[in-house]
DNA sequence: TGTACATCAGTGAACGCGCGTTCACTGATGTAC
DNA sequence: TGTACATCAGTGAACGCGCGTTCACTGATGTAC
């Protein structure tokens, strides 16, 4: 039974994230206090460091795991989709962003909200952090190969055009500026729309956010993908 | 001279701010420290609570501080506007706000970052925090009596109608549904990206940020307020 | 299969640090007659 | 105008708290011959 150790070892160090996780979402995300999470496990908090490192090791490994989160989330809502279906795909991909953000608001913070001081996300987190956009930017491509042109024409800055360029690329698009740079905005407007909602922003403004971010999901899909105009 | 110690202490309620702020905007905002003011001041940490009764206190006053900063900001820039170019007005508008927001960035993380966890607004902060978004309401309301429909028409949900008729009963406006809807998405949107900025989001992504926003706030207008098809 | 050794998980005490807040106090500045 | 008293700013010590991290250690689990 050589593995025996290996999986216990396995086990508490999921444990020990979920706690971490637990902790965040009562006391509000940049609250990540090892001491604490030894307490609950039972354990003197000098023993955390037999799995983690250091905090910032820890909260790299929460990180990652909540982008991972993230981006499965937005891939199985777009897998379960009409590919054709642009319009669907960006509310339905949307929705299910939404939805997640709303079950575990801490760790949608962890990352997009204030950084945590004095923490620089290392590289690791990078492979992660890219597959909720590269959903996107599939149903762009695709919005692409149909024609679709945004419903209000952007301004592309020409300082902004070789970033789009290299965005471009990863995808092996051949997707125009402007329905690049709307898609990036509507992206951006969706994320926040969330952190707004999140943060108790529309408080006393808006009662059913749930509705709201809705409409919003749905207008902004359109705008990016051709309004029917009527 | 009766008004020499008022005086005296006016000046030290407010240096005492300036310092609060120097901190935040030197360590990330969230990390309001009362004895790391003292020593700034040269003062023992017990002195400051002459000033404020609690470490909640200063931050209340320097969140009022900061919405009213932004409220002027905002009011300024759009005071100097053709009154009757809404799209020039949104587009000023949202560019003076980002100004400011680049230019002290904890204070604008100190209204849409991340709450500080324990700390509840009261409500003194409320009335500072309209003055932004009442600027807003002005130019739709403008847009509106002007005839202005969205570029692309939102659904609103039954939900949210009741809520839009309250807020546009600030204004004594006549704004229809789907264009305020319209520009409450807008406005999200402005703070979304001016959020991700700050956040470092578009690292690695997007070199030129100025010019990116510029692109937004300019489409986000023509969104907003009728595009002009073509 | 059994023994000798290496690996590793968890302990317990300690270090160094810094925070917000309270409280009794001193001494200077303002006020009232 | 001068004196007696009240107000107030700032001091210094202390309380209670909790954090991340290090380190020498014990004892149990795994490994190699």
């Amino acid at each position: 039974m050589s593995g025996l150790r290996a999986r216990v070892r396995a086990e508490l160090t999921a444990e020990i994230k979920r706690l971490a996780r637990a902790q965040m979402e009562a006391q509000g995300p940049n609250d990540l206090n090892l001491r604490a999470i030894a307490r609950e496990l039972g354990m003197v908090s000098s023993a955390v460091y037999r799995y983690f490192a250091s905090r910032d090791e820890l909260l790299t490994a929460l990180i990652i795991d909540a982008y991972d989160e993230l981006g499965r989330t937005a891939e199985d809502a777009d897998a379960g989709c009409d590919p054709a279906d642009t319009v669907g795909r960006f509310v339905t991909v949307a929705t299910a962003i939404y939805r997640w953000a709303r079950t575990s608001p801490s760790q949608y913070l962890l990352l997009f909200g204030t950084p945590v001081p004095g923490y620089a996300a290392p590289i690791d987190t990078v492979a992660a952090a890219i597959r909720v956009t590269t959903v996107l930017q599939h149903i762009l491509d695709e919005a692409g190969r149909q024609g679709a042109t945004p419903a209000v024409a952007p301004i592309v800055p020409p300082t902004v055009q070789p970033d789009l360029a290299t965005v471009r690329a990863l995808t092996d698009s051949t997707v125009s500026d402007q329905l690049l740079l709307t898609g990036l905005q509507s992206w951006t407007a969706m994320f926040g729309a969330i952190t707004f909602i999140l943060n108790g922003q529309f408080r006393n403004v808006v009662g059913d956010v749930d509705a709201l971010f809705g409409a919003f999901a749905d207008l902004l899909a359109r705008q990016v993908i051709g309004a029917r105009h009527d």
